[in-house]
DNA sequence: TGAGCACGTGACAACGTTATCAACCCAATG
DNA sequence: CATTGGGTTGATAACGTTGTCACGTGCTCA
């Protein structure tokens, strides 16, 4: 800017003012400015011009897993559209599922200065962002709750999600359901097999631990373990798969086989309804998760504060058919009477 | 970073240092700063760091599309993996296919002065960009060429894809090929159309333009155009759907009719294998495809200038059984002695 | 003993921008 | 004619940080 300046023959300031459209400034000396700066070349440096005002950067941190989910690629591009309709842009961050690289990487983006976080949890103490909330960054914490904070958050209601599946393969008459989750480190997890449990419970059908297989953390491991469960002696009649990457490994596994296991899966993804095999879903609106989340943020950082707010999304189960139970009195009465 | 100085009786520069981990400080001194840090709250800020040593914002841009379809979240997923790998942040930023937008996005992108771009463009014109690469600013363009602009560019075989497609659909016996795409305003579009018609012209088949569907923008209109094209007196045996979503679409319908016209898509998906019907792609590795580009840039970033490169991928058909054409001296035959 | 050197510390300017305020011009007012 | 006031312009300080340099201390070595 000082160049310009000095090749137009104006002062500092005169540029500043063209450059951000300020009044009273003459005609003739904008053009005059204009034409300098567009000469030499000169670019703008928001940087400085944060720095200075003390305006926002018109930015916002996203921190989630990993992009390549499409779970959390619509996030992202739902959080990109609600930030450009803010005029902010989007930092992704992926955390991989590491505590460590997530406190890295959110305080690398609050040095950033970023006017809010959208933050999936992947830690399990995030009493390390108290200060920051406490300063008036706003955070929004998203599929999972914070521990060691209070913050909005947004979550689905995966408990009521797990039941009415659990619920819908006992009321076909499946007793044997084999059950497939990640790590039961994650909320999600944790609160879907709870509903499990539930279900299970209010039927009477005892809880098989043999029947639930944990660790399961991408598609391949999925279709292992689908195929190490129905190759046991007493298979499960049933799979109830805990959320997309694992439905589509035992979706895989099932179709390889030709096995006429009834499978219902957490998340609904794109092609499900295409897929070889009747799938029944729980189901919810990603978009509209994501988006409740992002305007929940930016309420936030217009607003300022007010007391933490926590929304619970319903889902919904969408039956896609669902084979029936064998009929009774097979190998899974047998076993259970040991 | 004055106000800790001052609780803790030493000078700014002094906690500079301590911040930065700079040599030569006194144990005591350091406990003493981080103490005052800590208890102050205090929090560094990038933007001044940046601003006053020059150092790099470690930040690049990702300019696409739509993040919400699935080719452009596996590239921000690389490009953000790649990014991480140089302790850089990634911005990602979607231009929906408007030119416009698009240079409003990396005019704002250059402003945050992040350190490279990877730009998959949108625009017919990307001269206003010239400024920035001569001025240093490394840019790849990816996926398509930038146009009134020499730069690095990743490309993929998108000719050569699609001629092998289309000749193995006449190599099955399809003599009626319908081909569904998006805009041919956009180059890979032109690209893998330009290969169909090579495919045809080889084996003497006559390019019949009103077997060519264009505009075809998303799996909805995909369906609908496919239902449209299978309802003709003289329906094609075949479709060649020239990128994902169109297959996507092109899928359901077919499924959803119980068709048995033959199916060739560009681009592979996740699934696809699982689709209720043969599903022929022409595919290549995405993955592979982003990290190549990103890796370009961030050569670029580190080195510096060199003459701009253009890198073409391979792609290759992906056999997944392809119904045959139906008996010669049908309806299609009959058509074409009209 | 004194030069030389490594270490430890701080004063000050600078990065590129904007906020503040003073100064100027000129027309309108009383 | 002096005074007011709006439009226009620029000098200067500041945003939060780091680079540069100068200074002091204590040690080693000839």
């Amino acid at each position: 800017m000082v160049d310009v300046a000095r090749h137009a023959g104006v002062s500092l300031k005169t540029v500043s003012r063209v450059i951000n459209d300020a009044p009273h400034v003459q005609q003739s000396l904008i053009d005059k400015v204009l034409a300098s700066a567009a000469e030499l070349g000169f670019r703008p440096n928001r940087l400085a011009s944060t720095l200075r005002s003390g305006q926002s950067t018109a930015t916002i941190g996203l921190l989630i897993e990993e992009i390549a989910n499409p779970f959390y690629s619509t996030i992202a591009a739902v959080a990109a559209e609600v930030a450009r309709a803010h005029d902010t842009l989007l930092i992704t961050a992926s955390s991989e599922e590491d505590p460590e690289r997530e406190q890295q990487l959110l305080r690398d983006l609050c040095s950033r200065r970023v006017d809010g976080l959208l933050v999936v949890p992947a830690g399990d103490d995030h009493s390390f962002l108290r200060a920051e909330v406490e300063m008036g960054i706003p955070v929004v914490f998203l599929d999972r709750p914070a521990t060691g904070l209070l913050a909005d958050t947004v979550l689905l209601d995966n408990r009521g999600g797990a039941r009415a599946a659990v619920q819908r393969l006992l009321d076909a008459g499946h007793r044997r359901i084999g059950i497939l989750l990640d790590s039961i480190g994650v909320y999600t997890m944790r609160e879907r097999l709870s509903g499990a449990q539930e279900a299970l419970a209010q039927a009477g059908v005892a809880y098989d631990l043999t029947l639930v297989r944990e660790g399961v953390r991408d598609p391949m491991t999925a279709a292992v373990a689908t195929a190490e469960m129905l190759d046991r002696s007493d298979p499960p009649t049933a799979l109830f798969t805990l959320n997309n990457r694992i439905t589509v490994g035992a979706v895989q596994e099932l179709w390889r086989r030709e096995s006429d296991a009834a499978l219902v899966g957490f998340d609904d993804f794109e092609l499900s309804h295409l897929m070889p095999r009747p799938l029944t879903v729980v189901a919810y609106d990603v978009r509209e998760f994501a988006r409740t989340a992002a305007e929940l943020l930016f309420e936030r950082v217009n607003r300022g504060q007010t007391w933490p707010r926590t929304v619970v999304l319903p889902t919904q189960l969408l039956e896609r058919g669902l084979s029936l139970a064998p009929a009774p009195a097979t190998k899974a009465r047998r076993t259970r009477a040991h």
